[in-house]
DNA sequence: GTGGTCTAGACCACT
DNA sequence: GTGGTCTAGACCACA
C-alpha cells in the first residue's frame, strides 16, 4: 500500500514482506544482503538496513551476527495475519468511505478483477 | 484516503474536499474562515491557509479579498472528476494488487457495503 | 546500565531515560530538539533521532509534527516499571553470579552506598 | 556479565574465565581443543580461537605448539585479581547508579543470595 | 563475507 | 523553527 510518495524504507520494507508474503523467501531462509539488496534497488545500504531492521523489531526474521538474516519459522502466517489486520482496520474503511463519496461503481472497479 | 498518520493539511483538504462533494458547499458558497476551520479542527490557521490554496491553485475556490474564500461554478463535477480519476488510476490497482497479496474475500470485505 | 563501549544512541537514550526518571523530564515537557540535543552531546543529529526513535517507538514520547517531541502522561512511570523488571531479571542475575564467581564481599561493595 | 546479546567470542571467554576461577581448569592443565569447545558450545571454530587469543595475550594460557593450550602457573589468581578489579573499577558504580535511580530496595534484590 | 554504527551534509514536509 | 529521510563514505565487530 506504499506508492511513489512514500519513504523508500517502507516500500522496500513492503517489497520485502511481499516477498515473504508470496513465498519467495520462506521461514529458514537468508534474505537478501544489506548490500545486495541495496544494490539491486538503487538504494542506499542504510536505507535498507532501516526497513530490514522493522522486520527484526517485529520478529519475523532474525540476526545471525556475521552471517546474514533469516526468516524465523511462522513469519508468513504471521505477517500476513497482521496485515490483514491492518487492512481491514485501516484501509478498507477509508476505501469503503471513499468509494461512497466519489459514488463509483463496486461492480465496474471489480470488473477487472 | 487520509489517516491519522496523513499530514495534517492533506486531512484538512479532504475534508473540505469531502465538504465540496457531499454538497455541503456548494458553488457560490463561501467556505469557513480559515480562523473558524482551524479552530474546529485543532489545527493551525497557517495549515489551514495551505490546505484552502491547494484548492484555489486547482480552481475549485476563488478570494474575494476582504471578505472570504467562495467555491467556483463546476468545482463539485471537477473535483468529483479529478478525484474519481486519482482513484481509479493510482489508488484501486494498489488495492487490488493488497487484496491479491494477502489473499483476502471480496465477497466478505463488501459484505458490509 | 552504558559502558563507554555502547552504541553512542544506546547511551544517549541512556541520557534521556535518566533525565524522565529524574524528572527532568516530565510529561507534556518538551524535550530537546534533535539538533540541540546532538550539539550538546557532541553527536550527529541522525544518531540522536535514532536514541529518540525508540523512545517513540515504545510510546513514551509523542512527536508532534513540526513542533517537537513531548513527554507523554504515564511514561515515568511505565518507564521506570520497564526498566526495574529488565534489571532484576537480566542484570541482576548475572551481577549476583559474577560476585559469587569473584568470592566479592557484598557488605564491602554496600558500605559506600 | 554477559547475556544473550553479548558477542559470542566475549561469552565463551567468560565461560573459560569461569572455568579457570572455579578450578575447573587448573594451572597445567590442559585447555579443550579449540575444535571440542566449538562444537561443546555449537560455535565456530574461528570464534573461540579468538576468545583463546585472549587469554593468551593476557598471559593467563600458553600455546605448546602442536600439543594445546595450557594454564599457567599464578593465572586463577591473577586473573581474579584483574576481574574484581574491573568489577569494581567498572561494573560496580554504574550498578549502584542503575539502582538508586530506578530506586529499587538493596535489601529487596540482595534477599534471594 | 555479514550486519551495525557513525559522520557530514543535504533536502523535505510540517507548523 | 521542528523532525524525517536519504546519500556517500567510512570503520568496526563478527563468523
Amino acid at each position: 500500500m506504499h506508492n511513489e510518495d512514500s519513504p523508500v524504507y517502507l516500500r522496500l520494507r513492503g517489497a520485502i514482506a511481499a516477498g515473504i508474503l508470496r513465498g519467495e523467501y520462506r521461514p529458514g531462509d537468508q534474505l537478501p544482503s544489506v548490500r545486495a539488496f541495496a544494490a539491486e534497488h538503487g538504494a542506499n545500504p542504510l536505507t535498507v538496513a532501516k526497513a530490514y531492521q522493522g522486520f527484526q523489531d517485529d520478529g519475523y526474521v532474525e540476526v545471525r551476527r556475521g552471517i546474514g538474516m533469516f526468516v524465523l519459522p511462522g513469519a508468513p502466517e504471521r505477517l500476513r495475519a497482521a496485515e490483514r489486520e491492518t487492512f481491514r482496520r485501516v484501509h478498507w474503511p477509508r476505501i469503503v468511505e471513499a468509494v461512497e463519496l466519489l459514488d463509483l461503481n463496486w461492480d465496474e472497479l471489480l470488473e477487472r478483477v
